[in-house]
DNA sequence: ACGCTGAGTCTCGTTGACAGACCCAGATCG
DNA sequence: CGATCTGGGTCTGTCAACGAGACTCAGCGT
């Protein structure tokens, strides 16, 4: 009973993604809310904010920041598109939209819904073991120690 | 094209969970560990902080906080469990988890891994939609108003 | 009576959130 | 030409949250 369950991933996961603002950013981004201005119109996040956010985020490798020429021409502006880093971030996305969706949504329901490209039916998050079992609740999951864990000493 | 994404559930449900700790904690919940100091040395939280977000996630309903009495009597005291809406957050802690895990793990691995109870396989959060299609890309992934969604002039 | 333990609270310096004003380059208008 | 608009920022100041460390307090064991 005593390895430690340490906070290490999780808790550096949040760091990151911990920042009030960050997964409504990539939320965003992976709507296709791509600039600066529009992603601060959608979301309403302070100009401030959404820069240090967008910064960090390119820092840590989860958005690229692209330049391109704007339709009407004009000056060289940057857009913001997902690495491969970010974009496996759409599963912890799905997850906090669907509990978003349940327990905080107005009661008119939830203003976007995610839906699959090829069917239009709705998407949802599930947890599955390697061996396929579908697996739908907490209670069929246990932790135990990985490669990585220490001792742990009370 | 001119619904508001609003940051809407998503933006509410990161200010719950987007305080630094909120995930850390329901991780530890979640592994069973469910007293404040076993919370507070397993996980490192700051004294002052565990105390705040224990207090707000039972305040929010997402933990609730039981008397028990010690093993080895002495006074009553309290232990944290998850309720109904906070054991939804599981998926939400398996993406998470299997994210840190992949992109910012130490070299020798994640120190605990999720597993199937019944056959002892790891767990993995998948993405499907309402008719049964696995979905392995976000580009299969699409965005539209929900119920809930307001007209939205830039 | 003395110290230990679990579960906190108090204090204080540091960092992050947020609002509001300001800046700058290129396009467009009069 | 100068004035103004637009996208994408930066500067400034306030207020809340974080995090470290010391202090508290009740009951138990010795």
């Amino acid at each position: 009973m005593a390895w430690s369950t340490d906070n290490c991933t999780v808790g550096r996961t949040m760091a990151i993604l911990g920042e009030r603002w960050t997964v409504v950013v990539l939320r965003e981004v992976f709507n296709g809310v791509r600039r600066f201005d529009d992603i601060r119109r959608h979301s309403g996040i302070p100009r401030q904010v959404l820069s240090n956010r967008l910064a960090s985020l390119v820092e840590q490798d989860i958005l690229r920041r692209e330049p391109y020429r704007p339709e009407s021409g004009g000056r060289t502006r940057h857009e913001y598109r997902p690495t491969a880093k970010g974009l496996d971030l759409y599963l912890v996305l799905v997850a906090v939209a669907e509990w978003g969706d349940t327990y905080l949504a107005d009661p008119e329901g939830p203003p976007v819904e995610f839906v699959h490209r090829d069917c239009g039916e709705q998407v949802h998050p599930v947890v599955e073991c390697a061996a396929g079992h579908r697996i739908d609740t907490p209670r069929d999951v246990v932790g135990r120690p990985g490669p990585g864990a220490k001792p742990f000493e009370g």
